[in-house]
DNA sequence: GTTGAAAGACACCATCC
DNA sequence: GGATGGTGTCTTTCAAC
């Protein structure tokens, strides 16, 4: 599906605010509701917006430490680490990779112990190399800003 | 504030759909109305529900390349670097980190090409260690579903 | 893609437990 | 802390264009 400009102000709109009306999204990129909803519902079902979700400060939540871990197991033991990393509630997101690691993680932690604790638990198998995230760099442009 | 057990479930209902009323989320967590919207609007205040926002599948907008990229700034141009990347729409997030690096980069790009042209961008004063994603690993425990 | 109308659902408030 | 009921608004949806 090629998305033309109206329909990235639509997704950048809800992006934004995701619970507006219809209604209103329709005023904000200057069609009707009915025609805002239909390509809205096109999206969906093509799968280009994925779902309606909300954004949580976990660090509010006392999850006060980010951090990557680039992961390169030894002995290729790769279905015992994907079993454990998929029930970790702590892993915010997992990729396996090319490069130097097998995977890189990202975790959030209320403490440095919790870290200690996972790093304990893998590494019998695995070697890690931790990047503690000090802080974020905020980024201003999107893709949906593209032309 | 310290979240109950409702409030998570709460959080992890938006989460999965924050497009929904608060009558059918009420509705899913057993309270009244009322009593939801006190609770939601309670955790917008504090910046736990930090916005409301949808998921976008890039891969399907042709964004079919994930990176993640180590950055080590040579003479220190950390803000030659923040100014230029803040403006990468091509950048998902950046951390400044502990670690082996000093910033963690997650780029979406259509095409190797354009991973070519951002390195190249800042070659001048920055290292670079680059992790195509190949894919991810689905994590099914969420912090929200903790005690 | 637009307009207009109709039915239904919604949030909100006051009240009460 | 939470539940209930009434009110007026806003919403989506559909038909006609």
């Amino acid at each position: 599906m090629i998305l033309d400009a109206t329909d990235k102000r639509i997704l950048a709109e809800l992006s934004a605010n995701s619970r507006q009306s219809m209604r209103e999204l329709a005023k904000k990129v200057n069609l009707s509701a009915p025609s805002v909803t239909e390509r809205v519902r096109k999206m969906e079902s093509e799968g280009i917006i994925n779902g309606y979700t909300i954004s949580i400060d976990y660090g509010k939540m006392g999850y006060g430490v980010d951090c990557f871990m680039e992961v390169t197991l030894r002995q290729g033991e790769y279905e015992k680490f994907r079993r454990i990393i998929a029930v970790n509630p702590n892993a915010e997101f997992c990729y396996r990779i090319a490069g130097r690691a097998c995977y890189i993680v990202k975790l959030r932690v209320k403490a440095l112990q919790d870290l200690e604790t996972f790093i304990n638990e893998i590494t019998g198998y695995a070697e890690t190399v931790t990047h503690i995230a000090l802080s974020k760099v905020e980024i201003e442009k999107s893709l949906l800003d593209e032309k």
